[in-house]
DNA sequence: ATTATTTTTGAATATCAATTCACAAAAAAA
DNA sequence: TTTTTTTGTGAATTGATATTCAAAAATAAT
């Protein structure tokens, strides 16, 4: 039996996120992913079904490490709740810290491909928003948070994260990354108007 | 010399904003746009050069009204700062109230097309943006507003109106825009804490 | 060394859809 | 009525690229 040479499934995937990031899904070719995969075509196909279905990987590499870090997060008694929403946004933060890319393939494809595709998308993102719903709701109960529309609320915070994570990919430093992140949480928390 | 039969300029517009906000931009074919404007194909590159000139005189038919409501209401000396912030929500929330198809097509091809084509990508929504800004810095200055970060603040916001007005067309009814217009202001102002 | 099994390959195929353009139709001008 | 000008048409062209698959290469088993 001969052995595989090396991890092909894995350099081609890490070559499909740079080709998403600079090109865009649509516009990137397979042929590109492959060479800069430093595999033939033909490799791609052996181990993913097509282009769509190394986009689904991707997003499934993307939201179990970040579902994972929340289920801790929620689980942990000794935090407020408004400890587990900063945190909460802070391993957002970190797992795209660690890899712009991702950052970048996140902004710009996750929703057409959560439209396009709903049944196949990772169901990691589902969990996380529950659990980031939960951390809303004890917050509300325990009359730390003000009684806002939940839902309302976690996409308002959801969307303002991911556009300022698309701006952040352009220079994409540790640095930019927490000033982001201290204005967020700050403006979360108080809002806009000084009193 | 003939006469044009109505006006098909207008009829292929409409028709293709229907068509990319059901398929989106790429999936959608300039055959079906052609059909559903009763034109011929031949007839869409009379008065378009392509598929993107068409994409790119829909945003600009976004954003020049919306920008124009947005120059009233800065140069309206009676406004404070917080009633400009709120009347500045309300004139994007009303233009597309008027026309959610135009939303979904804001919501997905923006990005995109502001990234692949910034040259071409309409001028209004730059000084749309400019105006925004401006009206927060006057606020920051009348001591009405916490000094943030104005850069980071405008596109939280402006990303979190785009995630709530995805989840709006798909039931864009008024009552429920009204509902994420209030939460949004509420939010913007006071944030989430209960003090 | 020979055979069997698994992995890799990339030229060829198949499909798809944007754009063109030669011609037709309609109205105005002569 | 005939000619000129403008507007409209859609079959044919063009170009692109995702995917297939028959063959080759590499290793393991006998």
């Amino acid at each position: 039996m001969r052995h595989k040479e090396g991890n092909k499934e894995k350099a081609i995937i890490e070559a499909a996120i740079e080709t998403f990031a600079e090109d865009g899904f649509y516009k990137s070719k397979i042929v590109d992913i492959a060479k800069k995969a430093n595999v033939a075509i033909g490799s791609i196909y052996v181990y993913y079904k097509n282009k769509d279905d190394i986009l689904l990987k991707i997003f499934d590499q993307i939201w179990e490490p970040i579902y994972n870090d929340m289920k801790r997060i929620a689980s942990e008694k000794s935090y407020t709740p408004t400890q587990k929403f900063e945190y909460m946004l802070d391993s957002v933060f970190d797992a795209f810290e660690k890899y712009p890319e991702k950052a970048v393939v996140f902004v710009n494809e996750q929703n057409r491909l959560m439209k396009e595709r709903p049944k196949s998308f990772t169901n990691y993102y589902e969990l996380f928003i529950k659990e980031g719903e939960k951390i809303i709701k004890s917050g509300i109960k325990s009359s730390e948070f003000k009684n806002l529309n939940v839902r309302i609320f976690r996409r308002f915070v959801l969307g303002g994260l991911r556009e300022l994570l698309r701006e952040w990919t352009k220079n994409p430093t540790k640095r930019s990354l927490n000033q982001i992140r201290d204005s967020v949480k700050y403006f979360c928390k108080t809002g806009i108007l000084d009193k």
